[in-house]
DNA sequence: ACACGTATATTCGTAGACGAGTAAAGCGGA
DNA sequence: TCCGCTTTACTCGTCTACGAATATACGTGT
C-alpha cells in the first residue's frame, strides 16, 4: 500500500496537474512550472523530468498528440493529459491528503544523535538554526503577501501558508528546547556535560547505549 | 554546498553513531539500531545497509578490525568508525542542527494541487487525515511516555518530541483550515465549488492557470 | 528425530533519479 | 555585423538506493 503508483516521483504530479489545463512540450511544462513557483514548493530535478514524461506515456497517463516545429529548432514532442492521467492526478491527491505518510526530517536525524555534541555547542548550533528559520519565515510571509496582493486566491497559496504554519511550528519547539537548555531545566543536562568534560561515558549512559541488545 | 557529504544517506549517520560505542559487524549494526528504535525514527532501508558500509570504509569512516566466526556460521567482518569517521559524524550533526533545510513534504504536494477535487471532498478528506494525525498522536505520546518511564532520559528522546511536536502542529493547522472550509469562511469557495459543479473553469481561475506565461 | 518457522547474514540486479553535457537560436550591445 | 550571453530543448551515462532472493543455523513442538 505503500508505492503502488507506476510513476512514484512527486515531480509526475506536478506535470499531471500542469498539463491538465492544455496539451504542451516538455520544455513548456518546466516553463509553465517555474513560473508558478512549483519549482519553489517541491524541490524539482529538471533532469528527471524527461524519464518522468516518458514512464507516464508508458503508462497511458499521458499521450503524443503531434509535434511542433518552430523555425530550424528541434522538432517538440506535444503531450496530452488522458482519461487515466486525470484520474490518477485526482486518486494521488486524495491519497496525500487523507493520508498521513510519517516523514523523515533530515532534523529529526541530526536530533537523535545530538548528544555527539557538548550542550554548550548544541545550543550555539541551535541559535543559529532558529536565527535562519525566523529569516526563512520572515521571507515565506513577504512572499505571501505580495501574492496575495497581486489577486492570487488563496486556494493556490495553501500548500504556502502550510510551509510557514510548519515553520513557526519548528521554530516554537526550537525556542522551548533552547529554553530549557539554557535556563538548565533540561533533566540530564549534567550527565551529558560531564560526558563531554571528562570525554568518559558515565555509567547511567553506557548502560543506555547498550539497551536493546540485553534480552529483556 | 548541498550533498557535499561522501556518503549522503542518513542511514549512514545512524551507522556512524551506532559502530561509535564499540566495533561491531553489519547485521549486529541493523539489531542494535532496530533495538533502538532507529527504524522507526528514520526509514531505514535495511537493503542499503551493506552499500552504505562499503561506502564508507572506502571513504575512511570507517575500517575492518578483522573477522569473527560463530560456528558454521558465515565469517562475519568487523567494522570500527575511524577517526575520521567520529569527525564525519560530529560534523554532519553540526550541520543538521544548524541549517534548516527546506523539505518538500508529501502533504504540501497534495495541497498544491488541491483544487482539482470539489470542496466537499476536499474536507472529508482533511477530516480523514485529522483522525489519523489525531491516532498517531496518541501513539506517539504513550510510547513517549513509556520509554520515559523505562527512565530513558530525554536526551535520547529529543527527536521524538520533535516529531510529537510537528504532529501536533500539523493537526492544528488542518483544523484551521478545515474550519475555514466547513464555515464556509475561506475566501473563493463558491468560485471552487463552481467550477466543479458546472465542469467549466471560470475565467478567474482559468487566468490564474495561465499565468506566469503572460510576459508581465 | 524431524519438520517447520524464525533469526542470522549477505549478495545481486535493476529501475530510476539526476548531474552534466550538447547544441542551436535568439538577442543585446559595441 | 559579429561576439558572447541567455534561452530553448533535449540526451546520455553514472551512480545508488533498495527490493528480492539466497542460504545456513537455531529452536521447539510433536
Amino acid at each position: 500500500m505503500v508505492e503502488k503508483r507506476k510513476v512514484g516521483n512527486l515531480l509526475a504530479l506536478a506535470v499531471l496537474a500542469t498539463v491538465y489545463t492544455r496539451p504542451m512540450h516538455r520544455y513548456e511544462m518546466a516553463s509553465v512550472m517555474r513560473a508558478r513557483g512549483k519549482d519553489q514548493d517541491m524541490d524539482v530535478k529538471w533532469g528527471s523530468l524527461y524519464t518522468v514524461v516518458q514512464n507516464m506515456t508508458k503508462h497511458g497517463f499521458l499521450e503524443v498528440v503531434g509535434t511542433d516545429r518552430a523555425g530550424a529548432r528541434p522538432e517538440r514532442t506535444i503531450y496530452a493529459i488522458t482519461e487515466a492521467g486525470k484520474r490518477e492526478l485526482v486518486d494521488w491527491t486524495r491519497e496525500l491528503i487523507s493520508v498521513p505518510r510519517t516523514e523523515h526530517p533530515r532534523f529529526a536525524a541530526g536530533l537523535s544523535v545530538l548528544a555527539v555534541l557538548p550542550p554548550r555547542e548544541a545550543i550555539a548550533l541551535l541559535q543559529e538554526r532558529l536565527g535562519r528559520l525566523e529569516e526563512s519565515i520572515g521571507d515565506q510571509r513577504a512572499a505571501l503577501a505580495r501574492t496575495g496582493d497581486e489577486g492570487i486566491p488563496r486556494l493556490f497559496l495553501i500548500e504556502n501558508e502550510y510551509g510557514l504554519a510548519m515553520l513557526e511550528a519548528e521554530a516554537a519547539w526550537s525556542r522551548s528546547l533552547l529554553d530549557e537548555l539554557t535556563s538548565g531545566a533540561f533533566p540530564g543536562l549534567d550527565v551529558w556535560q560531564a560526558w563531554h568534560q571528562t570525554g568518559e561515558m558515565p555509567d547511567e549512559m553506557a548502560e543506555i547505549a547498550e539497551r536493546g541488545l540485553s534480552p529483556d
